[in-house]
DNA sequence: TTTTGAGTTGTTCGA
DNA sequence: GTCGAACAACTCAAA
C-alpha cells in the first residue's frame, strides 16, 4: 500500500487539479496537506484581507474533502521542514504538486526535491513560461508575438479539463492538523467568497452556461473599462489561489470561440478575455526568464529617475486623499473591499508614479498589501507597465489625465460617489475636479474644498512637465553610463 | 545580416 | 466639438 502527499500551494480546487489526478494514479492513499509558509506570511508582501480568503478557501477545501471521505491537513512553518515531519510520520513515499515558477518557489521546490521524490504538475499558468518560446528557444519580451506564439504552441494537453475524484481514500491514520480558522460566512458578492464553488459560480454566470440573462462576457469588451459596472469576470482572486483552474477558465473562452453556434459577438468578446488570460501568462513567463523584475525595472534605461518619494504624499495616495476624485474612490475601494477595478489600478498607478514622482515599487508594495487577488507576477508586470519600466515599448510620455480618465471611464461620477461620500452632493459638473466648484456650489454640496475633501495635493500639468524631465534626464545619463 | 513592420489600455495641440 | 498629428526615436521579432 503506498501513500502520496498532494502538497496543495496555489491550487485550492479539486476540479481539474493535475497534481492531486496524479497522486491519486500513483498511490493507494493520498494526504492532501497545506503548508502555511512562515517565510509568506510574515512578509511586507502579503495582507490580512488576502491571509483571510486564503483561510476560507482552505475552510471549503477541506469541507470538499470530506465529503470525499478525507480531509486538510494543515500545517505551520518551513515548509521543506514541515513536509518531511509529515514524510515520516506518514511513510509516504512520493510527493505530487502544482509547478509554481516565482524565483521563491523555484528554490522552495528544489529544496525539497534533494528530501523527497517530488512530481510537479502543470496548472498554475495555462502554458508554462518554457512552452512558449521565439523560434531561437530564448523568452518573448513583447506581448503581441508572445500572444501569436501562445495560439501556435496550443497542444491537446492545453485543452484538458480534469473532473473533480469522486473519491480521495485516506490512510487509516491522518497525520495531526492544525484547526483551521473559523471563518464566519459573511453575505457579500461571490467576487469575496472563498472557494471553488463561487469560481464556478461566477465562471458559469460571467460566461452565460446555466444562467439566464445576458452575460457579462457579451459586452466585456465594451464595458470592462468600466469602474462603476460589472463589467469583468472578478475571477482575479479565485485564480490567484487556484479556486478556478486558469486552464479550465481558457478553455471556457476557447470553445466558445470555436463553437459553430457562437456568434461573431460572442466569439470577439471571448477572444478579448482569453486575450486577458493569455497576458497572465505573459507576465508569468517575464518574472520566471526575468527575475529581476521582483524587485528591478525591466529596462535599465530608467534606473536613474531621481524619484521624489514625498513620504507625505504617499500616504495621501494610500488614504485616498489626494483631492482627485477618481484617485480617491479607487484607493479607498482598494482598502475597504481587497479589489480595485482594472482601470482604477492604471490611474491610481500612473498618479502615484507619473504625478507623485514615487518609485513604482512603493506602490507594488501597498498593492500587495491590499489586493486579495494580489499576484507577484501579475502585480509587478501592471506596475512596470503603469511606470513605463516594464516590456511594453510604448513611451513614456504617456501619462494619464486623471481628469480625463475619470470623464471617460466614470462619465456621471456613480464609482466617485460610492467611495468618496463627501463629494455626494457634489454636481456631475464639477465631480471629477471639485476644486474648481464656485464657494456657493461648495455650500450647496456640504462640502467645503480644503475642509470636507482635500485641495489636490499636486498640480497635474507641473507633475507631468516634471515627471518627463526626470525620465528624459534617467534615459541620457543612462546612455552615458 | 539586414530589413521591415509593429508595438494593451494616452494626451495635447492646433486646424 | 472633432480630428489628425506629434510626442521620440527605439527595440523587438521574424522573414
Amino acid at each position: 500500500m503506498t501513500t502520496a502527499i498532494w502538497w496543495i500551494r496555489r491550487d485550492l480546487r479539486l476540479t481539474d487539479n493535475q497534481a492531486l489526478h496524479a497522486a491519486l494514479a500513483a498511490a493507494d492513499h493520498v494526504i492532501p496537506l497545506f503548508i502555511l509558509d512562515d517565510n509568506i506570511l510574515e512578509s511586507e508582501y502579503v495582507g490580512d484581507k488576502q491571509v483571510a480568503f486564503m483561510f476560507s478557501g482552505l475552510a471549503k477545501l477541506d469541507a470538499d474533502l470530506q465529503a470525499r471521505g478525507s480531509k486538510l491537513i494543515l500545517r505551520r512553518g518551513d515548509p521543506p521542514v514541515e513536509l518531511m515531519k509529515v514524510v515520516a510520520e506518514t511513510g509516504a513515499t512520493v510527493v505530487f504538486a502544482e509547478r509554481a515558477n516565482s524565483p521563491y518557489a523555484k528554490t522552495r521546490d528544489n529544496a525539497v526535491s534533494a528530501l523527497v521524490d517530488l512530481t510537479l504538475t502543470a496548472g498554475v499558468s495555462i502554458q508554462a513560461p518554457w512552452e512558449v518560446l521565439k523560434k531561437d528557444e530564448t523568452p518573448y519580451t513583447v506581448y503581441t508575438p508572445y500572444k501569436k506564439r501562445w495560439f501556435a504552441m496550443l497542444k491537446t494537453e492545453h485543452r484538458m479539463v480534469l473532473p473533480a475524484p469522486e473519491n480521495v481514500p485516506a490512510p487509516n491514520e491522518m497525520p495531526m492538523s492544525l484547526a483551521l480558522p473559523v471563518v464566519p460566512e459573511l453575505d457579500l458578492p461571490l467576487r469575496y467568497v472563498a472557494g471553488e464553488q463561487a469560481a464556478q459560480e461566477m465562471l458559469n454566470h460571467f460566461i452565460g452556461r446555466k444562467t439566464s440573462g445576458v452575460p457579462a462576457l457579451v459586452h466585456y469588451d465594451d464595458q470592462r473599462d468600466f469602474p462603476n459596472v460589472d463589467g469583468t469576470s472578478s475571477l482575479s482572486a479565485h485564480l490567484r489561489f487556484g479556486m478556478l483552474s486558469v486552464r479550465q477558465a481558457a478553455n471556457a473562452a476557447l470553445d466558445l470561440i470555436q463553437a459553430p453556434q457562437t456568434t461573431k459577438q460572442q466569439r470577439d468578446n471571448a477572444s478579448v478575455w482569453l486575450s486577458e488570460l493569455i497576458w497572465r501568462d505573459f507576465y508569468m513567463s517575464i518574472l520566471y526568464h526575468f527575475p529581476h523584475v521582483n524587485d528591478g525595472n525591466f529596462r535599465a534605461d530608467y534606473n536613474k529617475i531621481d524619484w521624489r518619494n514625498d513620504a507625505a504624499e504617499y500616504e495621501a495616495w494610500c488614504a485616498g486623499q489626494t483631492g482627485y476624485p477618481i484617485v480617491d474612490a479607487a484607493m479607498r475601494q482598494l482598502v475597504q473591499t481587497g479589489w480595485m477595478h482594472n482601470r482604477a489600478r492604471m490611474i491610481v498607478a500612473s498618479f502615484l508614479v507619473k504625478d507623485l514622482l514615487i518609485d513604482w515599487r512603493w506602490g507594488e508594495r501597498f498593492f500587495m498589501q491590499h489586493l486579495i487577488d494580489g499576484d507577484p507576477a501579475a502585480n509587478n508586470g501592471g506596475w512596470q507597465w503603469a511606470a513605463g519600466t516594464g516590456t511594453d515599448a510604448a513611451p513614456y510620455f504617456r501619462i494619464f489625465n486623471p481628469m480625463s480618465q475619470s470623464k471617460k471611464f466614470d462619465a456621471n461620477g456613480d464609482y466617485i460617489r460610492q467611495y468618496v461620500p463627501e463629494l455626494a452632493k457634489v454636481p456631475k459638473k464639477y465631480i471629477h475636479a471639485p476644486w474648481e466648484m464656485p464657494p456657493l456650489e461648495q455650500t450647496l454640496a456640504s462640502c467645503q474644498i480644503g475642509v470636507d475633501y482635500p485641495k489636490p495635493i499636486v498640480d497635474h500639468k507641473l507633475a507631468r512637465e516634471r515627471t518627463l524631465a526626470a525620465y528624459k534626464a534617467s534615459k541620457e545619463a543612462m546612455k552615458q553610463a
